[in-house]
Order: C-alpha cells, then sequence, then structure tokens
DNA sequence: AAAACGGGGAC
DNA sequence: GTCCCAGTTTT
C-alpha cells in the first residue's frame, strides 16, 4: 500500500469529527480482543449496529475466545445469533473457530492472506480486522467509507456496484502514514458513512467536510436518478427460510416442518424446495422417520 | 458478472 | 405498506 504522502485535510477533519462523535461501542474498548473485533466485523457485515451490540455482548460472555465457539454445538451458536440475518455467517463463524484453533492456536491471525483464507473472511473484513484489531494500516474499503470518498473527494453521488482498481488506489492514497491517525480515519469514515453521509438521505448540515465536500460543491446532483437497490421480500424463498429459522430456534424438539401449522399458507413446492436448501446449506437437519422432522 | 442470502427500522 | 441498508460465497 503506498503511504499517504501528505494528510489531506478532509482526512483531518474526519478524524476530528470522529474523536468527537464516536459511539462507545465494546468492540472498540482498547481491552476488547482480537477475536471479539473479528466477531463483531462478521456480525456488522450485513446487519446495523444497534443491532449487534446485544447479540455481541451474550456471545462474547458465552463464548470468550475461538476455542470457547469451535467447542460449541451449532444449534447453540444459531441459536445465539438469533434475529441478526443471514445465519450461514454463524456457520461460517463457527467454523472460522475451528480453523483458528487448528492452523492458528485458536488466535487471530494478522497477515491478510491468512486473514482472507479464513470461512467468512473476504477483502472488507480482512482488512478492518487488519485495522482495528491489530492497528495496521489497512485500507477498509465497505460501502460506507466508498460513498464517503465518492462524495467528499469525487463528487459522486454514490459507489458504483463493484470496486475498481482506481477507486482502491484513491482510498489507499487517503489513508495517513501514522498507524494511529489510519486507525482514527478507517474507523471515522465508516462512522461519517453510517451517520451522516447516508446513501439516500446524507445530513450535509451535520457534516465535517459540508464546505469541503465535491459533491455538495456541485450540488448534491444524482441522488434521485440512482438505481435503486430494493429486493422482493414477501413470500421469497428468503422469508420462508427465515421463518422456519426462527421456528427451530425457538423449538426445544424436532419440528415437523412440512405440515406444521404456521408454515400452511407456504406452498409446498415451496417449502419443500426452502428445507432443502437450508439442509444443503448445513443449517437444518433432517431426522429420519415418518413424518421426517427437521432441527437446527 | 450475477445471483443468493435476513430482518428490522424509518417514513 | 414501501423503501433503505450491504459483504461473502456460489454459480
Amino acid at each position: 500500500m503506498p503511504p499517504a504522502s501528505r494528510i489531506d485535510s478532509r482526512v483531518e477533519d474526519v478524524i476530528a469529527w470522529f474523536a468527537r462523535e464516536a459511539r462507545d461501542l465494546p468492540w472498540r474498548d482498547p481491552g476488547c480482543s482480537a477475536w471479539g473485533v473479528l466477531v463483531s466485523e462478521i456480525m456488522l457485515q450485513q446487519t446495523p449496529v444497534n443491532r449487534v451490540e446485544p447479540v455481541w455482548r451474550e456471545w462474547m460472555s458465552r463464548w470468550p475466545t475461538a476455542h470457547d465457539l469451535a467447542a460449541a454445538p451449532q444449534a447453540d451458536v444459531l441459536r445465539a445469533w438469533g434475529r441478526l440475518g443471514y445465519p450461514r455467517r454463524a456457520k461460517r463463524l463457527k467454523e472460522c473457530a475451528a480453523v483458528l484453533v487448528e492452523r492458528h492456536g485458536g488466535d487471530v491471525p494478522r497477515e491478510l492472506d491468512e486473514l482472507l483464507a479464513l470461512p467468512g473472511i473476504g477483502e472488507y473484513t480482512a482488512n478492518a480486522v487488519r485495522a482495528f484489531a491489530f492497528g495496521e494500516r489497512a485500507v477498509v474499503l465497505d460501502t460506507n467509507v466508498r460513498r464517503v470518498i465518492g462524495r467528499a473527494w469525487r463528487a459522486q453521488p454514490l459507489p458504483t456496484a463493484h470496486l475498481t482498481r482506481a477507486e482502491r488506489e484513491h482510498a489507499a492514497a487517503l489513508v495517513p502514514a501514522s498507524a494511529l491517525e489510519a486507525a482514527a480515519w478507517n474507523a471515522g469514515s465508516m462512522e461519517l458513512g453510517a451517520l451522516v453521509c447516508t446513501a439516500r438521505r446524507p445530513r450535509c448540515d451535520e457534516c465535517p467536510l459540508q464546505a469541503e465536500c465535491a459533491w455538495v460543491a456541485a450540488g448534491a446532483p444524482g441522488l434521485e436518478e440512482a438505481p435503486r437497490r430494493t429486493q422482493a421480500w414477501h413470500g421469497t424463498d428468503r422469508q420462508v427460510r427465515g421463518r422456519m429459522m426462527a421456528l427451530l430456534r425457538e423449538a426445544d424438539a424436532p419440528v415437523d416442518l412440512a405440515s406444521c401449522p404456521q408454515l400452511e399458507d407456504v406452498e409446498p413446492e415451496q417449502r419443500d424446495r426452502c428445507l432443502a436448501s437450508l439442509v444443503a446449506d448445513g443449517l437444518v437437519e433432517a431426522r429420519g422417520g415418518e413424518p421426517v422432522t427437521y432441527t437446527l
């Protein structure tokens, strides 16, 4: 990563804003373990902070180390994950814990390629762990940071669907040379994107970059025309899978999901398809017998 | 390159 | 009710 030759005033302003406005989150506690940071990043991949925080606290109190999670029954792990969504993340986090125990003595590695080799960890999460768990000077590029840089530096209303090489290089050039400032920039630009420079309704009046923002200077164009990212929900396989997982989390015995009253409104074809996909994902276990029943 | 994958809160 | 939010893996 090429070092930032000179710190940008907008970067300085984000760092100063973050020093004032940073939320007090448990995984930002200096005493939080690298494992705790990794767990938080997996939970935060698709889920807002306010929903993650209580689950993270309970989770870390129950399984403080990778050894603890690796030894936990998957059903307990999926129940503790609760309604965070995308339960495959919980399964992969447990698998990740097992790999840490097998290959790294239960510790979280700090090398990028070793992090990328772990289940459930991609480019964003690997760099986030390096930055927030180890204080390394990493390029942490989630959609929040991409949006902040896109607007304040490049006058773009919203990031493109895919990260380009030029964008990655621009982001790398903005990361301050000092590890301490780099960490503040990485956390602060994410926080600014999450709280102020939001996608559809940015709070420019509260933004520390308002006077310096290239997009504001251009008149904040293009937001209305930008393509929406809505996904169907009602009646989708996604929703049915979620309902099935919720039933199994609350059950204390195997459930006959093919004919239970809570799923009467679901067509048999969709029910079977969703059950098969949950079993294929390794989230649900089919028990033989007549009728066939299911458990976590 | 595109599709699959939850769920809750704001309006 | 409708819209918004978003990283990793699989195809």
